[in-house]
DNA sequence: ACACCGTCTGTGACTAAGTCACATTCAATG
DNA sequence: CATTGAATGTGACTTAGTCACAGACGGTGT
């Protein structure tokens, strides 16, 4: 009775819905879909998990947490995309310092530790996805080094304003949040703000940024 | 002929030298055996490798690389240990902005595309020592992310001294290269290391750093 | 031996970013 | 409408990065 939304899901992942069809149900009559809501940890140091999530739906904020209480952004799963690193906390002989927390309410595939080994022996389709996923992973953390390394913070601040605002320009987090996006302080954000709110480039109210001038933040961006 | 040389390899793999015979004998008949001369870039941004890469001996320094010239570098691969970016650049969607260059001569074992794919179908073992390598790698960048991000240089800076002396207690490395480790510029590497010989803790030669107190130099390392 | 030259190192002056210690403002709640 | 806790603003200071140089060292060829 089930079967009609089991059957779904596979189609929102890309990569999923060309596999043979034998691949396909085992995913489909093994996987088992949860729904996870906002605000939750999906994996932290110390916990392993036991199962292979794919995300149909809604988003996973991957972070860095300092023994000073500060945090970075490392990357964000998002619907049709896998979250590695529940499977790979079992292997990693050193214990990550990294965690995973639920943006929105998520919609998730949990493919148990056993399928997923199944899979990975018998559909060369599934194992160049998991390497594909790992391979995206280690390339965004890489950049983030990159970025964190060598960027200004000005330059990396318009960015991210820009990558989060939706389609009305606002950005809905508090300087605290957008501080932890960048990896810096929440006074050196709010000052930054403050700047371009003085350029005009931005409007700032409790708990939101407004847009007020893209162009200038993709310049800004972008800027040599 | 070469059957003695060949097999010899294997041992140094503590991952490979329990797998059953029939895998341990693909590698060894399928792999081929390469030095490569220090210095040389084992991968670069937008060239694909074709092996898989397991150093036997020497490292490989992995290392990112800024448009205006600044290094970091990521982490090491040494002997005994595999190459994930040689096959994964193959992988990833995004370019990666990385490379890898020999710090000494190296050995290594090249293991061809197909052998690597016919291996991780067969062997549940080569399977694990894959996924750690990629976990670790993940779980070493991320390392990296902490310390730029949340670490104060002149701790970071006699972390790396301690890691990169010899028992002779000399780091051969000139200080742009030291600062290169640490994703700095070289003058703040200058000021820092002029500090830790007025501090007596080290002694400045061109192209060289004697440790003079490796216990000061192990607590401002390991400060708060 | 010595002059040459490229690399490596040192330094001052300035800008950018992070820290610390607060003051202030806002919005939800009783 | 008064209280309260979270969110934001700011000054003063330290640490880190940038820019523009000036020296200093060590190998090379004559």
């Amino acid at each position: 009775m089930a079967d009609a939304k089991d059957t779904a899901w596979i189609e929102s992942f890309p990569a999923l819905k060309d596999l043979p069809e034998t691949e396909r149900r085992l995913l489909v009559e093994r996987g088992s879909v949860i729904d996870i809501p906002a605000g939750t940890t999906v994996f932290a140091p110390g916990v392993a998990a036991e199962n292979f999530l794919l995300v149909i739906d809604g988003t996973v904020r991957v972070q860095q947490v300092s023994a000073g209480g500060r945090e970075i952004v490392l990357y964000r799963v998002s619907g049709g995309e896998t979250c590695i690193m529940t499977t790979s906390c079992l292997m990693a002989e050193e214990a990550y310092t990294a965690e995973g927390i639920t943006e929105t309410d998520v919609r998730a595939v949990a493919i148990p530790k056993t399928v997923f080994e199944e899979l990975l022996v018998l559909s060369p389709g599934f194992r160049r996805i998991v390497f594909s996923a790992y391979a995206n992973r280690i390339s965004d953390v890489m950049h983030v080094v990159e970025d964190v390394a060598f960027e200004r913070l000005d330059k990396r601040l318009a960015q991210r304003l820009l990558d989060r605002a939706g389609s009305d320009d606002i950005v809905r987090a508090t300087q605290q949040e957008l501080a932890a996006e960048l990896g810096t302080a929440r006074e050196v954000a709010s000052r930054l703000l403050k700047e371009f709110e003085r350029r005009g480039w931005v409007a700032l109210t409790r708990g939101q940024v407004a847009l007020r001038d893209r162009d200038a933040l993709h310049r800004a961006a972008t800027a040599e």
